[in-house]
DNA sequence: AGCAGTCTGTACGTTAGCACACACACTTAA
DNA sequence: TTAAGTGTGTGTGCTAACGTACAGACTGCT
């Protein structure tokens, strides 16, 4: 493997492991994430908290009759069980794998010790959970008000910020699921956003060619909860106070 | 006034007020909110935190274009402010009286100081979040998914769960805003629940005649929201343990 | 009583997204 | 080299919701 694993990969693991956390390091995991692991089921009990460093985590609602919608994605930036420590012990959403890759994982148990103590991993915690919050409450909105297109738009912006490269593996129908509209619609506004030069795809294979005007062609969504958690989370590099 | 200002009447307040919280109780400030105050503005600084008795507070997302909608309401069972305790600061969100009454409210620092002391303050406030998380992300797949008409139910019964009788003060117009459709929208499908009896409506003042009718048109969602609330803030008399 | 303002009903044409159906790739394995 | 499987492009209605416009109904004020 060319780049060798490394825990500040992830960048909240990074800015934790910084204080009494780093105590914790030989308890970590580095585990391979394969793409469409179910990671936790609705319902489910957490038995590991999960810090993505090449991986992407979709956090999906799944409606009765099987309909479905994505709220928000957790890579390399953050972390994925936070209900873990909000104290609910389970999840009411499904997560499962959107991009292949590993992750740092580590006890359930020994984070939530870790989450009681207070401090500044408790407080870095936080706030990036109400980044997701952020996150999730401008998913609902842009749900009711854009088009297909403009999500899909903020969609592969949030993909790629999460990933070194600008090509991810992802078919249309898959997209489809997480945007929780149908696969045609993707395939039309791939198609319109292809011919225009902004990405480029083939048979699950997506590059993004020209991120300026697919920053245009998005709505404000991505923009706002990029703005959130840079303003949340900033560098998050050796800010755990 | 019939009914005496108790804090008892907000669930949260109360199950916080059993334990060394309750030396809190003479900072608390028993306040009236009148129809469509607005809270919080989007990035503004919070000064108090509120625990609706009597009144609902809608958390609305606003769009460039103006466009909005409702991502979670707050009433009687919960506490306005959270992102305060969260690490934010701020919120992204606006925050309107959707129906008038009281509330109590207390000073931000003093809150945030309860909440630093860790114990079970902290994981009250903490699993009422997740149930907030929760609604949000519920919110953003009905928005997705449902039709106005099942929506339109899901709203009234929120609603009337967080009041004492069966009739609120709303016109469709506001209404509307809330779940980001037309007015008309709101018009036909509230025009079709008063033809089947269901509910009776008349310029602003809505009464809900036959609940069990209206949880069977209501989509899922409904369901999913309070279910969890149930599972984890149970009861909420005595449990901040 | 009259008037202004607010709330609600209805009616148009338009559009985005749906459901379904099917043809055409391209890949992999028998 | 077939054949099966998977991923993508297209087409044909259909429906929910949209934007706009306006008319009626009720309320409260002067």
């Amino acid at each position: 493997m060319a780049t060798a694993a490394n825990p500040k990969q992830n960048h909240l693991l990074d800015a934790l492991l910084i204080g009494e956390f780093s105590r914790l390091l030989p308890s970590l995991e580095y585990v391979a994430l394969p793409l469409g692991k179910v990671m936790y089921e609705s319902g489910g009990l957490l038995e590991h908290v999960y810090f993505p460093t090449t991986s992407i985590i979709s956090l999906l609602y799944v409606m009765e009759n099987g309909a479905s919608a994505e709220i928000a994605v957790v890579g390399n930036e953050g972390i994925l069980g936070i209900s873990l420590f909000m104290g609910g012990e389970t999840t009411s959403s499904r997560a499962i794998v959107q991009s292949a890759g590993h992750a740092y994982r580590i006890k359930a148990q020994l984070l939530k010790d870790e989450f009681s103590r207070g401090g500044p991993v408790q407080r870095l915690l936080l706030r990036y959970t109400q980044a997701l919050i952020t996150q999730m409450a401008q998913t609902a909105v842009c749900n009711r008000h854009h088009t297909v297109e403009q999500q899909l738009c903020r969609w592969l912006l949030l993909s790629i910020d999460r990933l070194v490269s600008d090509e991810l593996t992802m078919t249309q129908e898959l997209i489809a699921n997480m945007l929780g509209v149908r696969r045609e619609g993707v395939t039309e506004a791939a198609g319109r956003l292809q011919k225009d030069g902004i990405i480029n795809y083939s048979r699950g294979r997506i590059t993004v060619l020209n991120r300026p005007k697919l920053e245009k062609r998005s709505c404000e969504c991505y923009k706002v909860v990029k703005a959130e958690f840079d303003r949340l989370l900033p560098a998050l590099h050796g800010i755990a106070t």
